[in-house]
RNA sequence: GUCCCCAUCGUCUAGUGGCCUAGGACGGCGGCCUCUCACGCCGCUAACAGGGGUUCAAAUCCCCUUGGGGACGCCA
């Protein structure tokens, strides 16, 4: 069998988007489960809607995904002559023609086809005139007129198309550049790419492909077009559906890993499994999976996929991350080890590392900047509270080593003696070092946070 | 307008003619656990777009309708 080639082919025109990132999910998946190659081009050809840090910005999102790619980045730009080498063969072969019809000219037939109710097209009328080269003339493939082209799509099936639909595309502009077809089939064939996972706003476009590599002489690669992404309305998404662009969901807290396995089972499914690790993707992707329709993008089931993913990760990892959002906050970096430390009472309760951020503060901020809700603190510090809290701080204090488990234990028993529940002093014990009415267990947060800060936040709120 | 694609719970989906009284997951709702908030666990909710065929048998195959999407550039 020979060794399967994929690529991911972005013009950097805007940011990795969702849809984009998945489409080169696909790819790279097909190729690292066959042991592939994936290959990355950058179509840039558009040279003014193209900049060099979108470019950037595109690899550091599929970095961040991990998605590596093999061998060189080929740009598209760089490789003109060579379209231009192929255009010429084309033109040698008879398989194109100059074409002297201006823009004008084209859109009046296009309009007079549209009347009538046809497809707009291009009617042929330079095809047998035998023109050469010339200012303001470009180059037209000299398309079959009759027959039909068939796709044989690897999610769509086999998808037929009259020929007589397709018009004698322009290959050359008459500023001398490629057009995108062209340029995209002779980049594809020369690189050896063998199978082709793109969106199926693209399907139309396949069978005009199709005729160029014929024309050429390349051997045709498996396509594969996978619907498109839709937002909550079911409208292809967009900025107003909210965030689009795969970094958008770095910054706002999500892992690469549950990107990765929200994006991919958009339109792809193993059975019931829902987790799927970066590992377990490579071993069980097939083009098989892929579905047909399009999907809505659920940032909710997202949410839950991150949560799963924060619980599983190594609380080192999520302190250095963490530390992240915390300096964005304006808190100055922090101790790693105690981070640590912080984090895993905090991982059943985040679903962004955003979210942990926020519930991490009270832990790391000083006690004068600890912010306290007043409103509980009014409710809960009646007289009667105050004077045991105050009993409970000298307990503390006397308390070594300042764990948990001798924690409960010795609070308990302050209690048992007085006759009193533990919740009447539970809320009112947690707002007083953390300053608010939620948060991890009383103990473990104790712990954690250590003898010093607990007693030293006790005497602030006292003092409140 | 013409052509192409798509159609299972609110959402992601399983389903490749009998295992379907349609399964899983997210969400929602209810409960359990409990020092708060979560986690976790248990339960409930909810779908084959409509109509015709084919077949002993259809969510699955065919046709039509409807509804969505896409393409028709000297953009990519």
């Amino acid at each position: 069998m020979n060794t399967i080639v994929t690529r991911f082919a972005p013009s950097p025109t805007g940011y990795l988007h969702i849809g984009g990132a998945r489409t080169a999910i696909f790819n790279w998946l097909l190729a690292r489960h066959h042991g592939g190659k994936f290959l990355l081009r950058i179509e840039d050809t558009d040279l003014v809607r193209s900049n060099a840090d979108m470019t950037r910005s595109i690899l550091d999102a599929m970095e961040w995904l991990g998605l590596s790619h093999d061998g060189e980045i080929t740009y598209q730009s760089q490789r003109f002559d060579l379209y231009n080498e192929y255009i010429d063969k084309l033109l040698g072969t008879g398989h194109a023609y100059w074409c002297s019809c201006s823009p004008e000219e084209v859109e009046a037939m296009r309009e007079e086809a549209r009347a009538k109710g046809l497809k707009p097209k291009y009617s042929g009328r330079c095809r047998e005139a035998g023109l050469g080269p010339g200012p303001a003339r470009v180059v037209r493939l000299k398309a079959p007129v009759t027959g039909a082209t068939v796709v044989d799509d690897m999610v769509k099936g086999s998808v037929s198309i009259d020929n007589a639909e397709l018009d004698d595309m322009v290959l050359r502009r008459a500023d001398g550049s490629p057009t995108y077809n062209l340029a995209v089939v002779v980049d594809d064939a020369t690189m050896g790419v063998t199978h082709i996972i793109r969106g199926d706003d693209h399907l139309n476009n396949t069978p005009r492909q199709m005729l160029i590599y014929k024309a050429l002489g390349f051997p045709l690669p498996r396509f594969g077009h996978v619907p498109m992404i839709l937002g909550p309305d079911k409208k292809k998404l967009s900025k107003r559906h909210g965030a689009t662009a795969v970094m958008e969901y770095e910054t706002e807290g999500f892992l690469p890993e549950a990107m990765l396995n929200g994006l991919v089972r958009l339109g792809w499914a193993c059975g019931d499994q829902e987790i799927f690790s970066r590992e377990e993707l490579v071993e069980l992707f097939s083009t098989e999976n892929l579905g047909s329709s399009a999907a809505v993008f659920d940032k909710a089931k997202l949410l839950w996929l991150n949560a799963h993913y924060i619980k599983e990760s190594p609380a080192a990892r999520l302190a250095v991350l963490v530390n992240a959002f915390l300096e964005r906050k304006g808190l100055p970096s922090q101790d790693l080890e105690y981070l640590a430390r912080v984090v895993p009472l905090l991982q059943p309760r985040a679903q962004t590392l955003a979210e942990m951020a926020e519930k991490a503060e009270c832990f790391v901020v000083r006690t004068d900047d600890l912010v306290y809700d007043m409103a509980a603190v009014k409710k809960l510090f009646t007289n009667e509270v105050r004077g045991h809290l105050a009993a409970v701080r000298t307990l503390l204090e006397g308390i070594e080593p300042f764990d948990q488990a001798g924690l409960e234990q010795a609070v308990h028993a302050y209690m048992e003696e007085r006759a009193i529940k533990f919740k009447l002093l539970a809320q009112p014990i947690r707002v007083a070092i953390t300053g608010g009415t939620a948060s991890p267990g009383l103990f473990e947060t104790m712990e954690v946070m250590g003898k010093r800060r607990v007693l030293s936040r006790i005497d602030r709120a006292l003092a409140l």
